[in-house]
RNA sequence: GUGAGCGUAGCUCAGCUGGUGGUAGCACCGGGUUGUGGCCUCGGAGGUCGUGGGUUCAAGUCCCAUCGCUCACCCCA
């Protein structure tokens, strides 16, 4: 019997690894000119934390964790608290006043797998720590928009705010009363939300639910002074900085700690899945992992997600290609050629060459497979005059080249040729 | 945890109400081109039809079980 990869862990191909280096060298990039530095974490944490930040009741601490339970470990299903315990626990804060981290890696959580969704999953998560003005949420999510515009995939911004510790609970328990007035009229998952989170009925994607909460009040107006201005302020920033987005006052998260700004980046076209990038401010958050009393707010991007768009909307990526192949016919060729590829690569050249003295037509194809841009041939004639023939495959011109006895030296001289027209392929 | 659908070559799939001999395309190897890739053409290799049991003269096809996968609910990135 085969051993196969278990359910929801997958491997991720040549082919496809081609798209997510891309995706990632882009996050970095952008993450960068934002300022941030990133941040490498392990992937095992005690349990603690996780119950700690995320919450003891949501989902993915009630039932979703990889836990070993004998040693208290658990496998993060999310990077916000092992970042943040990070933070905690080098100090930080004490370096700069304010810091902007990311970090990029596998998450895990034990769901039924399905589309846009699987059991290990990657997210790229950017935290900024130390800062509580609005621009900071606005300029965020302009980083977030402008890596997905650079990876080529279009989505929504929708925003929303949860208020903060001293007007969410009146807000929490105005929408309870609400609900109850109506709970005959939801359905029976929107019923025992009331109990376990009520403004997870506001998300509801059934019809009926849905037209129920039409008439439900509105968190934006149960929002205190201070956050009811730092949600304008965050408006007028997106504004400023032309990220369009729509207001959402029915979106909620689905973890605990998050406090005012929200926001989701969403498509369509997932299927189930609608969100692929999601966060907010946490201004709470810290202190309570027993850390310094500062805010933070912060998103991730699920690049399985994402991954499936550039796929789908055809981003283009850069394809790697080899710089020159050297066909070999025949023993004494395939000695000579043997320390030239080495000494080409030394050089800095992608180079191969075939060892198994395959016919001259079967390396011209493999030169064409491994997307090369030169073909050096050598062949018994060659060796004999002490020139050999290069072939330019996009244009397929040939010229001869002098043989050198030194491979280092003949190396030197191909690179020379053949470096400045080294094509970028888009 | 719940529901539905699907398992035929490395990949994508054909195979009608069960009827000798398992399709095709892509990819792979070789020939046409005795030393020149992509296109064309000819050929080759590649399969326990997921697995086990049952019905039948006969099962890839029908039934049952089992394993696996996919999608959806839930939840979330």
């Amino acid at each position: 019997m085969k051993i196969k990869a278990i359910n929801g862990f997958k491997d991720i191909l040549p082919e496809e690894a081609v798209r997510w280096r891309f995706m990632e060298e882009k996050a970095r990039d952008i993450f960068g000119r934002f300022g941030a530095r990133e941040i490498r974490l392990p992937i095992l944490e005690k349990t603690e934390l996780f119950a700690r930040s995320i919450g003891e009741a949501t989902d993915i601490v009630e039932k979703e964790m990889y836990t070993f339970a004998d040693k208290g470990i658990t496998m993060r299903p999310e990077g916000t608290a092992s970042l943040l315990r990070a933070f905690i626990e080098h100090g930080l804060h004490v370096q700069q006043p304010v810091q902007r981290l990311y970090t990029i890696g596998p998450m895990f959580r034990h769901e039924r797998p399905q589309k846009g969704r699987l059991r290990q999953f990657h997210q790229m998560d950017v935290e900024v720590i130390g800062a509580p003005e609005p621009a900071v949420d606005a300029e965020l999510m302009a980083m977030g928009r402008m890596l997905l515009d650079e990876l080529g995939i279009s989505a929504s911004l929708e925003i929303n705010s949860l208020g903060c510790p001293d007007c969410r609970p009146g807000f929490r328990s105005r929408l309870i009363g609400f609900l109850e007035n109506r709970r005959h009229r939801l359905c029976q998952d929107c019923r025992r939300r009331i109990d376990t989170n009520p403004l997870r009925v506001l998300d509801c994607k059934k019809p009926d639910c849905r037209a129920q909460v039409q008439e439900a009040p509105s968190i934006l107006d149960a929002l205190c002074d201070p956050c009811r201005d730092h949600f304008a302020a965050v408006c007028r920033g997106l504004e400023a900085l032309g990220v369009d987005h729509g207001v959402n006052r029915f979106m909620v998260r689905g973890l605990d700690y998050y406090t005012r700004t929200t926001f989701e980046f969403i498509t369509g076209d997932l299927g189930a899945q609608a969100a692929i990038g999601a966060g907010g401010r946490y201004d709470g958050l810290i202190e309570q992992l027993g850390g310094p009393a500062l805010p933070g707010i912060g998103f991730a991007m699920g690049m399985e997600r994402l991954a499936l768009l550039m796929e789908q909307q055809e981003t283009p990526l850069p394809r790697p290609a080899t710089d020159l192949f050297v066909a070999a016919l025949g023993e004494k060729a395939a000695a000579y050629a043997f320390p030239l590829v080495h000494e080409l690569r030394r050089l800095g050249l992608s180079a191969a060459m075939d060892h198994s003295g395959r016919s001259l037509k079967a390396q011209m194809k493999q030169a064409g497979r491994t997307r090369a841009n030169y073909t050096l041939i050598i062949g018994d004639n060659e060796l004999e005059q002490q020139e050999a023939i290069l072939r330019d495959m996009a244009t397929r011109k040939q010229e001869s080249v002098a043989l050198q006895t030194d491979a280092a030296e003949q190396a030197h001289l191909l690179a020379l040729r053949v470096r400045q027209n080294v094509i970028v392929h888009p």
